[in-house]
DNA sequence: AAACGGTTTGTCACCGGTGTCAAAAGACTT
DNA sequence: AAGTCTTTTGACACCGGTGACAAACCGTTT
């Protein structure tokens, strides 16, 4: 016998009329103990709790939506290239709200379009979700930032670095963590670095670019900006980074990149070149979302925990929904902490990190 | 001047009433045109498609959803190891319904709870939605097919084989693909063929093996069982795979992988082992979804295309919503073809196929 | 002109909740 | 015991649409 009890009654569902008659109470009163409102006595809230348990009454989320102008679902916003990255996020999101009423609904939106504004504000005023949570590199955009508080919808963005106050904005710390792998590597004996940048326009990039620049300068490295290719992030990218930083006389000894799949794309030309990594080539790549694994050999690089990001995400943008078990989370930390994965494609010296 | 125009008038929406009023008629009427229902005069149509574009008039989807007991979204459920197949599988989805008032929510289910049917028997009837589309493995599931149609819930079933009727199934032809790539592998030389199966207990791994040993008894070759490796479409298994199949003495000359993952593991241990791929093993994977081109050397593998399947299994779901374009397409067909995309790791003669 | 069938339109209750505000019930004074 | 203030509860309209059914309209027929 399972928790379900309804079906027995000819499978139509109990409504809030069903539950007040049974506590003897009126339905505005279910309402409230439904809203949790503070405005109850002991008692009544226990008459309509005891109806609600064996009815196995559910409020209707629908009938709330429109009494509420508000949909009981959160929305996820996002023009992102990488697949991995969406569904990890979706991941950490669903994780935190598995157990509440709540849906998740995603929009992809793509970001060249003169239409994305009216795209979104059309989303947004039909499906009116309780709030929105926006993926880089779109949560770097203001305007859509300025629509959301104009129609008066939560929201929370992700982002590389702290784009936003502490309750609308989850935040990886992209530049430190660059810097300390950078500087282990550097650590390691490596002088000449290669920099393989991202796209030009957003923010992560800046970040994993000053976390680079950041480490060469901390070990008085002057950079040689021969050695930087500037990429988008994607594979194909990654391909012509190769070609051009490996194609000459001399190569770099190592070469930071600043995602996983264009890392795969510099150690593609590496194997036609005949180049080993590692031995004659070190490299690090970002973001650890499978691709470091697959490839050959795979690739040391950073974690960036976007599973985490969405659940705390999640838990920011509808506490009270989530708030079961996570009264006692830090809703105040905007930085999830990025980490170190050592694999086979470069050797660090983490050891001997001088103090942060 | 953009398209919109009801914020001039301090920004309530429109509601029904208000196009009623101004094309003189009652809301009933109103509600006729928006369902485009047939007994209605030219005369009072066009009233009230004026007074809707005057107003820039968008019904609400909560109260329809509230007064036809049916959330103006579809869900998507699944319990997929692989996030690429997800999430192109959702872009195709929202290639069909981009242009409608339609949310895609998703749903990830865990297959080896017990709650399962629990848990999606409370998802659809609080949410509602217009349908499911229901996504491999889970998509063979019988009992999740019969709580939709107790509950009254529309499904598209995702599958490696047709599972259902043409109405409830979209799928593709793994048997038939890869019986066709085996048999180009055999005709450009090989004899000693390995294969890595997928996991038990689902549907795409017996159909593609199937299509593996059709193609082999097709060319009267005896398959020797231990070239057969089971695992369970994870890059781990892969190496595990590979471990077993290429420390023997008498190495196969070429292997079928069922997915790029575990392909991309059995590349792995080749290169560690020192194998040379292509030249010493030539290796063919399944999926294209990424990680085929992103190893080295590139896979030959399968384009599976779950984005187009997506993009159909929305059509058949909801089709009165996505009718404008797409009136022409043909709905009855169940099978998306697959094609076949070679790349460095195996070399194929497809020229000399006989009739399929 | 009245009766008739078919089409088009409107009325009103209803979907299942919530907001407003007034009434009822308790608690506390005097 | 009556008066006052505070807390708890209920009546009723409302959110913005749709369904059932009745009314109005229209062109024919008798």
């Amino acid at each position: 016998m399972t928790v379900n009890g309804n079906s027995a009654q000819g499978h139509a569902a109990p409504t809030i009329n069903d539950v007040a008659s049974l506590a003897g109470v009126s339905k505005k009163t279910v309402s409230r103990f439904i809203n949790n409102s503070p405005m109850m006595s002991e008692a009544t809230r226990e008459k309509v709790s005891v109806a609600i348990d064996t009815l196995g009454y559910v409020p209707n989320p629908q009938a709330r939506a429109l009494a509420l102008r508000r949909n009981f679902m959160i929305a996820l916003l996002h023009d992102n290239p990488n697949a991995k990255t969406v569904v990890n996020f979706q991941k950490g999101v669903l994780s935190a709200i598995r157990d509440t009423e709540l849906a998740l609904a995603v929009r992809p939106v793509d970001r060249e379009s003169p239409d994305l504004l009216a795209d979104v504000e059309s989303f947004l005023t039909k499906q009116r979700p309780l709030g929105v949570l926006i993926l880089p590199p779109i949560s770097e955009r203001s305007d859509l930032v300025e629509l959301c508080q104009r129609l008066e919808v939560n929201y929370v963005r992700i982002g590389s670095t702290p784009l936003d106050t502490s309750e609308h904005c989850v935040a990886s710390n992209d530049r430190q963590i660059v810097c300390k792998m950078v500087g282990a590597l550097i650590r390691a004996g490596h002088q000449r670095i290669g920099f393989v940048r991202g796209p030009e326009g957003f923010r992560s990039p800046i970040e994993r670019e000053g976390g680079f620049m950041d480490a060469l300068s901390a070990a008085n490295i002057e950079f040689d900006p021969d050695l930087i290719y500037r990429g988008n992030y994607r594979f194909e990218s990654g391909v012509l980074a190769g070609q051009q930083l490996l194609n000459r006389e001399t190569r770099p000894t190592a070469i930071f990149v600043s995602n996983d799949e264009m890392a795969a794309g510099v150690l593609h030309v590496a194997h036609e070149l005949g180049i080993r990594v590692p031995g004659d080539l070190e490299l690090l790549g970002f973001d650890d979302t499978g691709t470091a694994s697959y490839v050959w050999p795979p690739l040391t690089t950073v974690h960036w925990p976007i599973e985490e990001m969405g659940r705390l995400a999640a838990l920011k943008l509808v506490p009270e929904f989530v708030g079961d078990g996570a009264e006692n989370e830090d809703l105040n930390a905007v930085i999830v902490p990025s980490h170190i994965v050592e694999r086979s494609s470069a050797k660090l010296n983490l050891k001997d990190a001088k103090l942060l």
